[in-house]
DNA sequence: TGACATCGGTTTCATATGAAACTAGTTTTG
DNA sequence: CAAAACTAGTTTCATATGAAACCGATGTCA
């Protein structure tokens, strides 16, 4: 008449916070032995290569990471001149990021990479399942965001 | 001809780890709010309270948590006096740790709690896409295992 | 036996994190 | 106009993390 158990292997924010933190440390450790970078450097060139220029607000917005972090990559990535920053004519408070030239090689070297890397992960899921999961991880994300950042 | 522009926003790694990131923050509030837990005392409990007796070993392996982190997890639990802990009769290595009374009776009360979030964040997605969910959360968690714990 | 590897668990130490304070510049509003 | 409120971005500081060193205790094997 009781209740079963309560299984932690079998809760799903369990499961995901485990695939997901097995994910971000495989990734982490490819990018890192490949370019060096840290995931929230890697996203910065992400999110670079594709809107071309930006201002850190705006990454930060579009890469789900809080100011301080984009801070610093920015800075890390600036100092190996991967990143360049201009200053906006009306707005002295506005700085514009873009990947420089080594960025934007290193951006094209990055993205089948990615491509690669998310493939791997995919395999054994058929293209129906793939669809529901993100469909899933949508759904859970959508329904606590608005909270903050990551 | 050129491919397609990579976008983070449809990056699978992507969306994992901001749904993950955003769940355990909400989790670890809501379990912070009402039983003053961290998400690695809160996994020791439920392993606690499912198996009844555990070394911080198999404590380790049964919340993918690292034996820093449990180790540290089971100290904050004693002290709270939720855990206590025996030696082993014969291997002066062991230590065995269960729930004390007060400790079972917050794992009571955590479990329909855990349940009752579960529920929510799944509200949105039918059964079968549920299933699909748990079934690639596995097979991406399993094909990135054995490298370490979390 | 007695080295030597191994195990359960804790401590140390260097790094990552993010909330809050801060700096500088801009907008609002009385 | 001059507060006051707000924005972009950086810095500070206190906490969380985990790799590696460590401590006893066991196990192994010559």
């Amino acid at each position: 008449m009781s209740k079963p158990d309560f299984v932690l292997e079998e809760f799903l924010p369990y499961r995901l916070s485990v695939a997901a933190n097995r994910v971000s440390r495989h990734f982490a450790d490819r990018y890192g032995a490949a370019f060096g970078l840290s995931i929230p450097e890697w996203r910065t060139m992400a999110v670079l290569g594709r809107f071309g220029r930006l201002p850190a607000r705006e990454i930060a917005a579009r890469t789900a990471m809080d100011k301080v972090k984009v801070s610093r990559a920015v800075t890390l990535l600036m100092g190996r001149r991967l990143v360049l920053r201009k200053a906006d004519r009306g707005d002295a408070r506005l700085q514009w990021l873009e990947l420089s030239a080594a960025g934007a090689r290193m951006h094209a070297a990055i993205v089948p990479m990615a491509r690669a890397l998310e493939e791997e992960l995919l395999t054994g899921l058929e293209a129906a399942e793939v669809a529901v999961l993100r469909r899933a991880l949508a759904s859970i994300g959508d329904r606590l965001a608005g909270q903050g950042p990551d």
